[in-house]
DNA sequence: AGACTCATGTAATTCGTTACATGATTCC
DNA sequence: GGAATCATGTAACGAATTACATGAGTCT
């Protein structure tokens, strides 16, 4: 679980409190990551039944008391270990994409509204992280830790890398989709019963497959819901299912 | 709710059971979105219960009964409607952003090794989506759906721009940490009990805001969680916590 | 007067994954 | 004989969001 691990990766910099690490966060990776205060306080609560934190009450009389956690040695070793195991890779949801994938139903017009509205955010997106760099700069400055700008500016660079691709991306998909033939679009879709169909889709997508032997061999590595099932053989199925029809 | 409009639209190309609708996930859009089985009947339940499909049950004799969907005309009608609707931005998780933000943490070596199986698993993303392009050709031609074509490549056009920017940039970061100077890494952190350092770290953040004023503005627009939530103004605090050391 | 800051949480709900359950048939 | 295909689900768990709750103090 990352949560924990970037809570503990805070509290290494220095004991803080749980309202200290949302600011940390929504002012350092928010780019990449996000908690909310309710998530924090009980993430805390359980790094702390782990021993990997420790927490001290301050009292104060105008204000809240705070409970400040700092990290304990195997809480240390625990982030150690952790940062140095290779990253998890998080499925992809791309709700732009399951439009974009579904645009033969919408007009040509709707289509490009959603990418104009896409490509417009993106641009936010990257205007903010150009601002982040410079931010970055004038903070580790500030308060003398140029030591850490390195690592801060790689996470800025590859959402700025990121978000410049999914820029392009969309303005390009803006032309191509402005260049495609009318009648692709608002796809009038048959009534019909559609058991032949989607079962002759189905077959056709065995052929294909069995077309390009270990073509999609690479899904089961690079999607992480079909980690460590095997290498599946493709095959055309021999009990024609045209038999039925 | 996105997995049920891309189940609608999935049953839009014509009625399928929930067994058949898993496996156009894996093999069509499985670079952008997953399902497992387990969250699709349920879903279909949901969309039966509010008459956005039909369902028929087809009896087997030698095999386990079929629940074929259909789509409704309310269905279609709401499919269209989500797909026309500017597209919502899921919140970004980077495990590896997170690595790479307290690598200060780790030696060069170890922080290098995480970066290059970024890298390494990145390329075999790159190489899949590749793949897919030329599945996608072959397939709409066996099923003679060219029109769908273009929709479908532009899902894969943006993967690939994507990890190939993510590939670029662990590559980058690769070299940026070699070239890197040794005394960043392995961080010894201070045992102090850092109060007076986390405070004077935040006093700091306020300062470079102020510097910066509207730098950070995008922020409330780019990220998810902040939006909707109005345009704060970044100042430096009157009441200096100095007082209080 | 109203909003925001500081500071803590709990509860409900949604979304998604993993594990468990069943059972005939068919492939290697 | 063992695995996979076909076909349906339920149950438990985990991660994250949203809403709710409290309450003094300070800023505009």
């Amino acid at each position: 679980m990352s949560l924990k691990h970037a809570l503990l990766g805070f509290i290494n910099y220095g004991p803080m409190t749980g309202y200290e690490l949302k600011k940390f966060f929504d002012t350092s990776v928010a780019h990449f990551w996000n908690a909310e205060l309710s998530q924090i306080y009980p993430a805390l609560k359980q790094l702390e039944g782990d021993s990997l934190v420790e927490m001290k009450v301050e009292v104060q009389e105008d204000r809240p008391n705070r409970k400040v956690y700092s990290i304990t040695e195997p809480g240390r070793r625990e982030l150690i270990a952790w940062l140095a195991k290779p990253a998890e890779r998080e499925q992809v949801r791309e709700p732009i994409l399951i439009k974009v994938f579904f645009g033969s139903s919408l007009s040509k017009q709707d289509l490009i509204s959603v990418l104009q509205n896409c490509a417009d955010e993106t641009r936010t997106a990257v205007t903010y992280l150009e601002h982040a760099h410079q931010f970055v700069d004038k903070f580790v400055e500030a308060i003398g830790l140029q030591q850490e700008a390195l690592f801060w500016q790689l996470t800025i660079d590859c959402g700025l890398k990121v978000h410049r691709a999914e820029l392009e991306w969309s303005e390009d998909a803006i032309q191509k989709v402005k260049a495609a033939d009318d009648s692709i679009f608002e796809n009038e879709q048959h009534g019909y019963d559609g058991v032949n169909d989607v079962r002759s889709a189905m077959e056709a997508l065995d052929r294909v497959k069995s077309l390009m032997p270990g073509a999609l061999a690479g899904a089961d590595k690079y999607l992480p819901s079909a980690q460590g099932k095997p290498d599946q053989q493709a095959r055309v199925p021999t009990r024609t299912r045209a038999a039925a029809r």
